[in-house]
DNA sequence: CAAGATAGTAAACGGGATTGACGAAGTGGT
DNA sequence: ACCACTTCGTCAATCCCGTTTACTATCTTG
């Protein structure tokens, strides 16, 4: 099914394209469900300060306590990134960072008492999202859906980090036109 | 994943929380997969300008053309940052913007004659991911992630719709604390 | 100890979106 | 016809989340 050769599309292979198109179909759903994620975690913790990427933090913090730079490999992200993060947190009383005895160069990001509850919250709230979502479209699916992205995330990364060189499965249609 | 003891909460709950959180999955798979498309797109159309931003305005573009509001509307995004990507797409020469004839404060976005080839190479590209995608985790997988995925989004949907209304929480009374 | 790697910070900037204010054009009631 | 109101789109300022570049302080190793 090489495009390049191929006729315009009808309206209604556009429409269908469009509709059940599997990367527009997971952004949006991720989008929102995260949306609704933070909004119930800042509602139900109190912390109104509590923003989306904060949420993101989280999760990758040990009860030991972290560092700043683990956690920057955990997320995928910069260090500097995580350092403002970090101060923003830590702002609302949610972490705290104490110098780490095995290293002056490095301080231990931990929860504080405070911390630890809202932890307890945000768990309880996203497990409940899925349970409130599998009470509606069916435990199995969501359970089926879970276990059909863990297998695809991987092959996803590993087309992002194959980048720009072969991954012609069918024979390598590369029109590349200018 | 060496945890602390700790009497507010088990070290499963965290790993559980980390590992197979539906939010997280869905979410790290939609960026990348994006991120894949549009890097395809870029080099296949050859318009370096090309970001990923574009490519999420330009499914929502009906052939016959579309008000910015209304793709807005459609993008969940507010009017302003659509006419940003517009100025942009529109100097990539994808799409004009032409009075619309029924509505002097309107006007109309469409696809230039550049555009419309491109779109059929986007449109072949997201085919190609998905074949690709296919081919390596199953085609069945892939089509009941779509199938799943058009049955949870509406729920997903109707769930930020809800917004702050209470449902059963945390198994506490606590609908919306504040 | 010198050379180099690593933890973290600082500053500037970029992309993508938001809010707020606005002019211009349509709509409806009187 | 008029005036109030809404809607389409834009400008400008700002926010959010991250990046790059550059740097200090500390650890590690030969």
């Amino acid at each position: 099914m090489s495009v390049a050769s191929d006729p315009l599309f009808t309206p209604e292979q556009l429409a269908a394209a469009k509709a059940v198109n599997l990367g527009h179909l997971l952004f949006r759903t991720a989008r929102i469900l995260n949306e609704v994620g933070v909004a119930r975690v800042r509602g139900e913790f109190g912390v109104p300060g509590l923003k989306a990427s904060h949420m993101a933090v989280l999760p990758h913090l040990d009860l030991a306590g972290t560092r700043a730079t683990t956690l920057a490999k955990r997320m995928g992200i910069t260090k500097q990134a995580v350092g403002q993060l970090l101060d923003e947190i830590e702002a609302l009383g949610v972490i705290e960072r104490a110098p780490d005895p095995a290293d002056g160069r490095a301080r231990i990001v931990r929860f504080t008492e405070r911390g630890r509850a809202g932890l307890l919250v945000g768990l309880g709230v996203l497990a409940d999202i899925e349970r409130d979502l599998a009470a509606r479209v069916g435990e199995d699916r969501i359970g089926r859906m879970k276990a059909d992205l863990l297998v695809l995330l991987p092959v996803v990364e590993a087309l992002e980090r194959a980048g720009e060189v072969g991954f012609g499965v069918n024979g390598g249609t590369r029109a590349r036109g200018g």
